[in-house]
DNA sequence: CAGCGAGGTTAGCGGTCGTTAACCTGGAGG
DNA sequence: CCTCCAGGTTAACGACCGCTAACCTCGCTG
């Protein structure tokens, strides 16, 4: 794992706050002003960084996606042929629980807001969204072989939203604790696949 | 069940469509012109039977969460002392998969758009959801006494996102037939809960 | 058959929002 | 020291949107 050190850039700082506000409360229901104050510029000082509202959204779904799926194939790749399917799909889950529990707001923009974007990068996020699935399901079908194809996808999809429900999670501190919830959530997941798979 | 045999009326069909559409699009991104033409009048229209645009979405979510939570308390009374926890268990998800499977579009808004509500009407949806929640809650743990308070709360959100997550499946027909879904949802679901339960 | 209310219509007001224009400023480089 | 540009500022424009006002028109009903 690489660890920043150097402080985030005004862009970056724009973009997490960005991401905070729309996780709240809508792409629409955000104004420019709300987001340039909450990095202390005001409003219109945001075109310096981005041509427009539109595509801070866009940055960061196509972010979050790619993101997802790169980690995805980094993972699928360490553990090519050295380990069984088991291990590979322990790691996507926890990979993914990852990712829902330390970028939550991110994780909500990210099934929420693709209708919110451009013909061209949604086809983008979608494509990527697709081939992020598509690598958990042959994963899921070598550990779960009495699988089919559509089932399998759609108990991908399932544990998507079991795993992305973290944001629903007590707001803070009211959940027993980061490393407790995620074993919880990874065993869920597991075994939600294990009742797919004995058809 | 009761089955409705007369034709709708004109605010039924309001709020129908605006269900549909706000939650393809959010709240803020659909306008009351376009609720109006979905229903074949104009958008000043929609003030003949409603006082403004945030009643209508206060109605279908009040009437989402009420009807869960009836749904719920009813099947639990059904099976009061004369079957185990885990035929009602059985039951809760049952009802929240058809639920889930009927009315997607109001799946969708119940988590998405409750933060749009006046304050009032928003404690009261939120009371409602933790009541269903809690009733879940009490039924989950009879069914597995091992998993506590916190664990098995955090077990049901989970277990929602999961039920919930059918608007992403297939956007029609290349799911496996409606009968098909709703069984592997439940039997993941089970697994899921039978996973958390095993501490 | 007069009257009236339910349920529409169109015009338009007031406010908000995304974006642009025009201007300012401090600090780095020659 | 002059220049310049990155990164701000405020003012303002145009579009859109929720909502109201004013008006119309049926179908009942006394």
């Amino acid at each position: 794992m690489v660890t920043r050190t150097d402080a985030p850039t005004r862009r970056e700082q724009i973009l997490k706050e960005a991401a905070r506000l729309f996780a709240e409360r809508g792409f629409h229901g955000v104004g420019v002003d709300e987001i340039g104050a909450a990095v202390g510029i005001s409003g219109p000082g945001l075109y310096r960084h981005f041509p427009g509202k539109d595509a801070m959204l866009a940055e960061l779904l196509v972010g979050i996606s790619g993101q997802l799926l790169t980690g995805a194939k980094r993972r699928l790749a360490e553990a090519d042929g050295q380990t069984g399917a088991e291990a590979v799909l322990d790691s996507l889950i926890e990979g993914h629980i990852d990712f829902a529990l330390d970028d939550r707001p991110l994780i909500t923009l990210h099934d929420r807001e693709l209708d919110r974007l451009r013909d061209s990068d949604r086809k983008l996020v979608r494509q990527l969204q697709r081939q992020y699935v598509e690598l958990w399901v042959e994963v899921v079908r070598e550990v779960y072989p009495a699988l089919s194809e559509p089932s399998a996808r759609s108990a991908v999809h399932s544990v998507f939203g079991l795993l992305n429900s973290t944001p629903h999670l007590g707001r803070a501190g009211t959940l027993p604790g980061r490393g407790a919830t995620a074993e919880l959530l990874h065993r869920m997941a597991r075994g939600a696949f294990a009742a797919a798979g004995s058809d």
